[in-house]
DNA sequence: CCTATAGCCTGACGGC
DNA sequence: TGCCGTCAGGCTATAG
């Protein structure tokens, strides 16, 4: 689940409960989620310190340490936070589990455990490590950086929205709602594109993500032209009445109106 | 540069 | 009810 919007609102979970608070235990349940390095060090190297700020690039969410280098954390397809209590209230798949001072705990919720967790000294690195493009929703990230990020492409729209690489922060669901609101097809060619499509698809990507941040993924807040609530096989399109279906594109599922989206050309 | 495939891991769900 | 296959919103590696 953890795109763009999810870890925005991660973020500012954490700013709004865990800053500023020394940390006295942690637990790190689950070797496979620690992208690097040894349980105990990892456990050690954050025992007696504190979350400062934090910032988000894409998916990935940092947690800066005072003195000096960050937590990362990576949410995978079933990540979560919650800030809690006493132990009895830990909620069911936590892999890591952060006490602080005060009595109370942060726990990362993972049932299928293909997150990632790690110390690290710069972000700004690790960023540039992971290959990972620009952040879709950095202010910087502008029309012009929008095209420039996709020049050259050849591939299929939707694989290029998806791709970290080219650009951060949207996954296959999110990537789904944007294309359906700039009715473009999933599978329609980057090259194929004029610029009065790609402008809307950068348009709906920026309105959607914001929106979606906004109204903390209530859905009975959304605007009722989105798809995500009948993101389903044979699902009625908001817009037209068509048809929703379900295709694969680059071997993930896709969602779309066969009415209103249509091939370029 | 791009696509397809398989794999990581485990819960939820539908069919029999 | 139980078993089994399939699918799920992440990413990576590999082969073509």
């Amino acid at each position: 689940m953890p795109e763009y919007p999810e870890v925005e609102l991660l973020k500012q979970y954490c700013d709004s409960t865990c800053l500023h608070q020394e940390i006295e235990s942690v637990e790190l349940r689950e070797k496979i989620i620690l992208e690097e390095g040894t349980i105990k060090d990892f456990e050690r190297g954050l025992v007696g310190r504190s979350f400062e700020t934090t910032c988000r690039h894409g998916k990935y969410l940092f947690l800066k340490l005072d003195d000096e280098g960050w937590l990362v954390l990576h949410f995978g397809m079933t990540g979560d936070l919650q800030y809690f209590k006493g132990r009895d209230q830990e909620p069911d798949y936590v892999q890591l589990l952060i006490e602080f001072a005060n009595g109370y705990h942060l726990g990362m919720i993972m049932p299928r455990k293909l997150g990632k967790v790690r110390q690290i000294a710069d972000a700004g690195d690790y960023i540039r490590w992971k290959g990972l493009g620009p952040d879709v929703m950095a202010q910087d990230f502008d029309l012009q950086a929008f095209l420039n990020a996709l020049e050259g492409r050849r591939g299929m729209i939707k694989s290029a929205l998806m791709n970290q690489e080219i650009m951060a922060g949207v996954g296959n669901v999110y990537s789904d709602e944007i294309l359906f609101q700039a009715r473009v097809h999933p599978k329609a060619k980057v090259n194929d594109l004029d610029q009065v499509t790609l402008r809307r698809i950068f348009d709906c990507l920026k309105d959607i993500l914001g929106t979606l941040v906004d109204v903390r993924l209530e859905r009975d807040k959304l605007p009722r032209n989105y798809l995500l609530p009948v993101r389903g096989a044979g699902e009625q399109c908001p817009y037209c009445q068509g048809e929703v279906k379900n295709i694969k594109v680059s071997g993930r599922s896709a969602y779309y109106c066969s009415s209103c989206q249509k091939m370029p050309g």
